[in-house]
This record gives C-alpha cells, sequence and structure tokens, in this order.
DNA sequence: ATATAATGTGTATTTCTTACACTATTAAAT
DNA sequence: ATTTAATAGTGTAAGAAATACACATTATAT
C-alpha cells in the first residue's frame, strides 16, 4: 500500500535542426552501464514539482525551466525489487542555455549526454515508451503551447522557428505557407535586428511575446 | 521516500442532456460526510490499471470500460497524514448501463449518487481540481477520441451525438453544419432502423465503426 | 565582378467553416 | 378526420484557412 516514487524527466532541446534529449548513463543496479531518463526520488516532505526543479537544476545548471506533467508509470515489474512509481516530465530548454555547462557526475550516475531524438540509444525501464509519449504530446501542443519558444533563443529567425516545428512534427513544412501562419498569430514580434555572422543575407529577428499568446488562450 | 498510492476516477455519464459525475460520500475522516471521487488504495501487487478496474466495477458493475489517465497529484499537504499520491483517472460510462445496478455502500463511503457538472457540491481533497482537468481534457479530445460514442447506446441518433458534443464543448452547435461535419467522419453507419417510443418523427438511427475510426487516426 | 547560400515574397485552387429557415413526419389531442 | 405539437431532416452562399508552387533579393567570401 506503499510505494517508492520517483520522477523522471524527458528533457529535450534544440540544436543543429533536431530535438535532443538528455540521458544519463546509470552507475547503478539494475540496468547499470544503461542509459536511462534523469530522474531520482522525490523526498518526503518535498512537493513533487520542486523535485522536478531540483532535478533539472542538477542536470543543467538552469532555474525556472518549462515543465508539463507527461504521466504517471506505475507498473509492478517495472523495477525488480517491487514497485517504482515514476512521475514523467517533460521539461524544455534553450541548448545554448546549456552547452556550456559541465555535466555533473554523481555515484550513480557516470555522464550526461543529449542524443539526437532519431539516435537514441537502449534506454533503462520503460523509458523508451515515455520519451514517445512526451514526443507525442509535444506534437499535439505545438501550435497551442509556449513549446517552440521555449527551446530557441529569445531572438530567433522565422527559418529557425520552422525548424523547430519541423522538427516536432517530424515533417517537412512549406516555407511561404509557414510564414502565412506565423504572419497571422499575432504574438510574434517583428524586430528590427538581424542575424549575425553568417555569411549570406541575414535574417530579421523576430521574439516571442507570452502576454499576448496566454491573452489569445485564456479567451477559448 | 515512499508514499500512499491511491487513484481516484472521475466517472462521466451522459443523461438528461447533461454530462454527469458519479461520486461517492466519504465515510471516514479526513473529509467525512463530503462529496469526493471514487477511489481507494493500489494493492501491493496489484498493476494501476487493474485498480481502476476494480474501482470501477465496484462502482458502476461493469467491466471493460473506457479510462484514461489524467496525471498524479502528489501535494505533501493533500492529506493531513502525509503524502498520499493518487493517480486521477477519467473513465466514461452508458448511463443505461449503470442506471439500475444497486449503488453499493461500504465502511469507508456512505453512498454514491450522480451529478450534474454545472451543479456539483464542495468536494474533498483537491477534487474539484481533478474534475476541472478532466473536462479541459474531455474538451480536447472529443473529436479524435471515441469519448462521444462511449457515452452513447451503440444505436444513436444524430440529435443525441450533437447533445453530447454540446455538453462536452458547453457550448451550443448549429444542426445542420454538424451533420455536414458528420457526414464526413467516415466511421459512422446508418442505420436501417428508427428511434422507438417516442410521439413525435422517429430520428434514424445510427452506429459507431470502431474500426474505421482507428484505422483512420493510426495513419496520421 | 562573380559565386554562393540563404532570405523573403504572391497567387490561384481547394477545402473547411460559418450563418441561416423551412418542409416532412409522427403521435396525441380534439 | 383534422388539428396540434414536437422533433427530424435538408442546401446554399460567403468567408476563412490550407495547400501547392518558383523566383528575385541580399550579404558575404573569393
Amino acid at each position: 500500500m506503499q510505494t517508492h516514487f520517483t520522477i523522471d524527466c524527458v528533457i529535450f532541446s534544440f540544436d543543429e535542426g533536431q530535438l535532443k534529449i538528455l540521458l544519463a548513463e546509470r552507475n547503478e543496479y539494475p540496468y547499470k552501464d544503461w542509459w536511462a531518463l534523469p530522474g531520482y526520488f522525490v523526498n518526503k516532505y518535498e512537493e513533487m514539482e520542486d523535485a522536478v526543479a531540483r532535478i533539472l537544476l542538477e542536470m543543467t545548471g538552469l532555474k525556472d525551466i518549462y515543465m508539463d506533467q507527461l504521466a504517471a508509470f506505475a507498473g509492478v515489474k517495472r523495477h525488480p525489487e517491487g514497485r517504482i512509481l515514476t512521475v514523467a516530465y517533460m521539461a524544455l530548454v534553450q541548448m545554448e542555455e546549456v552547452k556550456n555547462k559541465i555535466a555533473p557526475t554523481s555515484s550513480y550516475m557516470r555522464q550526461l549526454k543529449w542524443f539526437s531524438i532519431d539516435e537514441l540509444p537502449d534506454l533503462a525501464f520503460d523509458h523508451r515508451e515515455i520519451i514517445q509519449l512526451s514526443l507525442e504530446r509535444l506534437k499535439k501542443s505545438v501550435t497551442y503551447s509556449t513549446a517552440p519558444y521555449e527551446l530557441l533563443p529569445t531572438k530567433f529567425t522565422l527559418t529557425q522557428l520552422q525548424q523547430v516545428y519541423e522538427a516536432i512534427l517530424n515533417k517537412k513544412l512549406d516555407k511561404r505557407n509557414f510564414r502565412k501562419k506565423i504572419n497571422n498569430l499575432g504574438y510574434l514580434k517583428e524586430l528590427n535586428e538581424f542575424q549575425k555572422g553568417v555569411s549570406y543575407r541575414a535574417a530579421k529577428l523576430y521574439s516571442f511575446d507570452k502576454k499576448k499568446f496566454l491573452k489569445q488562450f485564456s479567451q477559448d
């Protein structure tokens, strides 16, 4: 009637035109030496969301990360020593902000590494299934959540935004149609700034107006 | 590092043109005499889904009920005696099938009663929040899940179907536009049967072709 | 000056969404 | 037999959104 209680995080970022997930190499049985989602036990007097924030801070060095609960996984056979219930969360970070952090190690985790979502290794426990669910959730929410903008820097080009959409939806989009749609969203701000450091025509930068976004979706 | 583990069910049905939820009157502290979602502890060696099925059978007398996990609720302060993690599920039943069951009672539950969703009593714990979430989930999924058909008898009229949509979406729909859309779904079967026992023109009956439905949604 | 690599733009077609009102059918009441 | 009451069932036009599709523009590097 009691169960162990952990949280696991599917931490996404966007880099080199691809969605990536941060995985940890386990240094503990079961599944020693396997790759797994970062996660850990929730403390007795700790709120679940605080535990997620704690893990995210430990893994990425960042606070106030976008997070969204996916589901609870509680299979009796998930762990050989009896039920360990895990609540899976999805988190989104900007690669720029985490790239230069020193990956922490610990007794139970040998290293952290970003994997492209189409080059994932074999995974411990039911973590493959959790990732599958997170990808579906991300796909469904792409047009009515802030997800794409959580994955991009605050100033981004429309091409970058399109690439994020394409990575999440896992299909190519038409450039002109995409821009037409984007223009009608009403919560993107065209800046008077341009991309720098590229050896070709610099693209205009845009920013995301979260207030306007929230206003739109609160009316429905 | 361990927690109590329960499941709670938001059991919906459709009756008298309204969505209804089955609630239990508690006979135990805390929240003695309050109304609450039906739920109970998950046994040590019992799969979570089996526990849900067990509760649903107990409350409705039915097996093989549609169920869908909503989310985990794990607030430290949910229960005065310490964390009780609950995984909330949404279930959908046909009122006809449960109407004549004898509502069970037990030491911890005084009675069961169906409440219309806009006449809910005060609720124990965070159950109001759980119901809120279930309503939003139901709304989002109405067009791409089998939800409307789980709430209706196997043979139903288009007016009944429209009423279910209206109850879920909480708004009136135009009859002609609704029927036009429904006609294009491709997974409804027009039967050569008519409503009986009404004192006005009898409406044609339709049935839901789950196979066709699944085929359509597996291609996306 | 030229080559390169990506940016940025318009139109025609089709599909979907919305708004809107009357006739048809059945049972019950007279 | 006729009338009444209640719901079933039906089409069209206008507007909005989605789709398919190709080329001139601009900044940098050589």
